[in-house]
Parts: structure tokens; sequence; C-alpha cells
DNA sequence: CGGACAAGCTGA
DNA sequence: CAGCTTGTCCGG
């Protein structure tokens, strides 16, 4: 028998240690002096294996009878404010749709960058109305639109979390939101000032996890790039973790591109927003098709006439994207022509930036000499980038500068060549050539329609408008295919169709749910889940017909012992 | 993760 | 059998 207020109630915190490597969670006594700082999300230290780690607070409730109260420490401090309840549980969810088997990584994203002992002042001015609620649902924009009026209508109807896959962008938008005399936190920054109220709340796509009381709408811009999906496992995206806290919280999620991605288009079914048919019009660039199908076969180069000529006229400058780095990805002997292939392997060679001969396969490299006959005089079938610039310098009769994915500051030049990197590192450009598109148009991968669609439109935004002169230059042996198509006329519409009748038939997402698995053991663990499974190239790809039940059957399993594997839900490069 | 502890190998 | 490495287990 126990008497009221004879013993004070027992109230026991489940805590996620913030230590990597351990994907449990540990039950601590709350002490009385604690009760009311102690929250879900609450930031703590607790005693763990002899030491002191920090760890979020993930429940709080009564002690499990099961367990005896006796067995469990008390937390040793409060440390911080930490992201609200309905953050942590949407970071459960999280947990289970990207298969993550722990919590951490999750909650380090929407927890303050630094200690938070105690909030500021709210600073919200906006006062939510419930008769004009925004819109949820798909805009479709063109690459030029200036998404800030829209943004900042919504805005204007209550607390916002807005979201670009660039954190620059990000930034500028925030100070525009600010010079439009709304309060703005700008994360990771401002994460207090986020969590005690503000208008808007914007970031990239960490941002989506960001503190936002009383949220009335998410807003993700450039919905189809693939910033917005973090590219270390889990490797979850903002806009699939917008859609599911605007569902939780009651609030508006709006997602804005000018390309939006296939999984946009089936969320929003018939709420979608168009512009009208002259803002379409005047906010895609020109696209000049050039169609290589007529050459003849022995003379094709990448340096077409269309192109010659942009590089000869002195007044452009030029960004010329080529997907192939190296001197060259294929070479054939000038004298026998033999294909050079490894001679260990059989692979195909290339010709790396130091001339050598190199198997992508095995690594084995060898000097430039046919295995055949013995000659050194190749033929490179399919150039790169170290090999094209001599050539497009010899064509423009101006220097060419080869941009090699370093971070180093860009040398100053008009006519730039590179991977597809190249369009994140110039501005101010008259004229991006794509000088092997069919490269991305038909490259082997489920995505490879909006990939490329989305690379027309980083170079639209380059170039500018059609009224300023700006060309987006496409080589391509299928100038008929639907992107090029629905980028010439600017209307995705029916490219968004027949994609998603293609990912139906293919049981492809957002149709069907995709995993790889990667490393050692792949082959055993994809069948201990029971799911349909198919090898690649590098391992195993998982399908099921659900989220929900792809990430059950990979969090259900247990990871062969002494097996390192990377799991990816939704993998990035499939 | 990081400490504890057990099992396995080596040299005297 | 001390001294060392390697592997497995566990934490509230």
């Amino acid at each position: 028998m126990t008497i009221a207020g004879d013993t004070p109630p027992v109230l026991v915190a489940r805590v996620v240690p913030n230590v990597t490597g351990l994907d449990k969670q540990f039950d601590y006594l709350v002490p009385t002096a604690m009760h009311d700082r102690i929250a879900v999300g609450s930031l703590v230290r607790v005693p763990l294996h002899g030491r002191t780690v920090g760890g979020w607070v993930v429940a709080l409730g009564p002690a499990d009878p099961a367990v005896p109260v006796e067995k469990l420490l008390p937390i040793t401090k409060w440390s911080s404010v930490g992201p609200s309840a309905e953050v942590i549980a949407l970071a459960e969810w999280a947990e289970r749709r990207w298969a993550a088997a722990r919590l951490r990584p999750f909650l380090v994203t929407a927890g303050p960058p630094t200690m938070v002992a105690a909030l500021p002042r709210s600073r919200r001015t906006v006062v939510a109305g419930a008769a004009d609620d925004v819109v949820a649902g798909l805009r479709v924009t063109a690459p030029l639109t200036d998404p800030l009026p829209m943004v900042v209508e919504i805005v204007r109807r209550g607390p916002s979390l807005v979201i670009h896959p660039t954190p620059a962008a990000a930034r500028a938008i925030a100070n525009r939101l600010r010079k439009a005399g709304l309060t703005v936190a700008h994360m990771p920054d401002d994460w207090a000032a986020a969590a005690a109220g503000v208008d808007v709340v914007v970031g990239s796509r960490a941002a989506v996890w960001a503190p936002c009381p009383g949220l009335r709408s998410i807003v993700v811009l450039d919905e189809h790039d693939e910033a917005l999906q973090e590219e270390r496992t889990p490797t979850w995206h903002a806009r699939d973790v917008a859609i599911e806290r605007a569902a939780r919280a009651g609030a508006a999620c709006v997602l804005v591109s000018p390309c939006p991605s296939a999984t946009a288009v089936r969320w929003a079914g018939s709420r979608v927003q168009q512009l009208s048919v002259s803002e379409r019009v005047n906010g895609w660039p020109f696209l000049e098709i050039v169609d290589r199908s007529d050459e003849e076969p022995w003379k094709r180069s990448l340096l077409t006439s269309e192109l010659i000529g942009h590089l000869r006229d002195c007044s452009k400058r030029v960004v010329c994207v080529i997907n192939t780095t190296g001197r060259a990805r294929l070479l054939a002997c000038r004298s026998c022509r033999t294909l050079q292939r490894c001679e260990r392997c059989d692979a195909a060679v290339a010709q790396g930036d130091d001339a050598l001969l190199t198997c992508r396969r095995c690594g084995t490299t060898r000097p430039v000499v046919c295995q055949q006959c013995g000659s050194s005089a190749m033929a490179l079938m399919k150039p790169g980038v170290s090999r094209l610039q001599e050539e497009l310098a010899a064509a423009a009769n101006r220097p060419v500068v080869a941009v090699i994915g370093s971070t180093d500051e860009l040398p100053a030049g008009d006519v730039y060549v590179g991977t597809e990197a190249v369009l994140h590192r110039v501005r101010g450009v008259d004229v991006v050539a794509f000088l092997d598109f069919d490269a991305e148009l038909l490259a082997p991968r489920y995505r490879a329609g909006e990939q490329a669609m989305a690379l027309l439109v980083r170079a639209g935004r380059l170039v500018g408008p059609r009224s300023g002169g700006g060309r987006v230059l496409v080589q391509t042996f299928v100038p008929n295919h639907e992107v090029l198509q629905a980028a010439r006329f600017a209307d995705l519409a029916p490219l968004a169709e027949s994609e998603l009748a293609r990912r139906r038939l293919l049981g492809l997402p957002p149709f069907r749910a995709l995993a790889v698995i990667e490393g050692s053991g792949a082959v055993e663990m994809a069948s201990a889940t029971g799911l349909e499974a198919a090898p690649t190239a590098t391992g195993m790809m998982l399908r099921a017909d659900s989220w929900d039940e792809l990430g059950a059957a990979l969090l259900a399993v247990s990871r062969p012992k002494g097996s390192r594997l990377r799991v990816e839900v939704d993998p990035p490069r499939a």
C-alpha cells in the first residue's frame, strides 16, 4: 500500500545518447528539481557506462513496472532546449521511412547547433487567418521565375518554413524576406529565434527539421533539386520530410519547381497551379537543339558547326559541359582499329590527365600502346574534358579554361569546359553547350529524364531569358526526345504524364519503393528481408510496394555480423 | 562509441 | 604464464 504524498511521482525519461555507433535508447530518472525543465526533445547529460554523455530526451512517462526503479540512474544535467515533441515524432517516422535504425542523425539535424539555455522573446508579427489558408500542392514555375512574390504571399498567412536546396540561395531569400518586413530566422544560426517564434524560418534541406511553432505552411523551392536529399545514409529527402511534417501539423505543403519530380507530380494529383502561357514562354531560355543523327558516322565530332559558331563569337561567354573526365573514356588504335581494353580484366581502358591508360574496373595501368599492334596512335572515341579543352581552344581561337572538380578559385576566362559541376561555378554566361547531352538523357538511371531536365533548367538560369540573347545548346542524336521537346516548348505537362505512366508500368517510385544494399553480405541481407531483390553492378536492389513495407522489412532483419553494409533507401544514384 | 573481459597466440 | 592482440558484449 502506498500513501499519496509519501513517495514523489517517479518520472522516467527515455534518452538517445549522442554517441555515434550506439544505436540504443536508455531510461533515466528525472530528478524532481528538473521536472519543469525537462521535456521531450530536451538535450541532457546522462551517465553511461562510467562516463557522462550528451543525449536527447525522446519520451517521458511513469516508470515501467517491469523495470525496478532502483536500477535507473538519474539524469546528470539539463543542457539545452531541443526540438519539439512533434519534430521528435517526425524523426521517429523518418527513422523508419529511410530504414535508418537510429534516431541520432535526425536529432543532430533537428537540434540547435549550440546549446540554448533559454529562448528569446517571440518575434512573430503575422497572425494566421483561418479563412485564407494557403493552398497546398504543386506550383509549376519556369526556370527564370522569381519565386519571392509567391513566398511572401504564403508567408503572410502564417508561420512558415521555406526550404531552398542551395544554402547561398536560402540566405538570399532570408535577406529579401527581411526587406519585405517579415521576421526571419535563418537556419542553422538562428535556431533559438526560430524556436521562439518568427514569421518565417528559411534554410537549406536541414531546415525542414527546424523549430517553427504554429507552423501553417512549408514551401520547398526547386523541389526537383537533388541537393534536397542527404547524400550520406540515412538518405532522407527534404521534400518527403516536408510533405509528412505538413500533414502531421495540419499545415499546407507547397512544392515549387519549373521541372517537378515524378514524386511531386504524383503527390500533388490535381492540386497543380501552372503559369500562364506567356509567363512560361518568357521564363524558359532559348533551347538550340543540334541534331547530330545525320552526321557521317566516321566524321562524328563533338565540335559541331553550331557550337563553333558560338565559340568564335568573342562577344559571348560560353560554357561547354561534357560528363567525361580525363582525356578519354574510350580509345581505339589508329592503325589496327582495336578498341583498347585492360590486359588483366578485359574492361575498356580510359586515359586520364596523366595520359596513361587505366582500367576503370581493376585499376591496372599501362603506357599508351595498342595491345594488338604496339602502335601508340590512338583515336579518342569518347573524349573527356582535358582533350576537349585543346580541341575547343583550337576551334575557338581563344583560351579555354578546363574546370576539373576542385574547390580552388575558378580562373578567369570567357570559354569554359567541364563536367556538369561547372554549372555551379560560373555566372554571367551567354551560352551553355551540352556537348553530349545523350549521356544524360539516356543514362541507365531511372531518373535520367528528370535529371537531364534539371540540367537544362540550371543552364537556363545561367544564360538568362531569350530576350537577352541567352542560349542553351544541346547536341544530341535524339532531338525529338520528350525531355527536349518539353523544354523547347516550355510545356512539361505531357512529359510528366508519360513519365508517371512509365514509372507505374516499370514499378518504380513514386509507385513502388526502392533501396540498394552495398558491401559484403549484401546478398544475404537482401534475401533475409524476403523482399523482391535483384543484383546490381555493386550490390542488391530491393523493391517493395510502399516505403512503409520497405522500411519495416529492412529494420526487421539483423545485419549479418562482420558485414560492412550500406543501406540506401530511395537511392540517389539508382 | 569505448571499456571490460575472454579467448587465442607467442616466447621463455 | 605474463604480455599482447583480437573479438564480442554491453551500457539504463
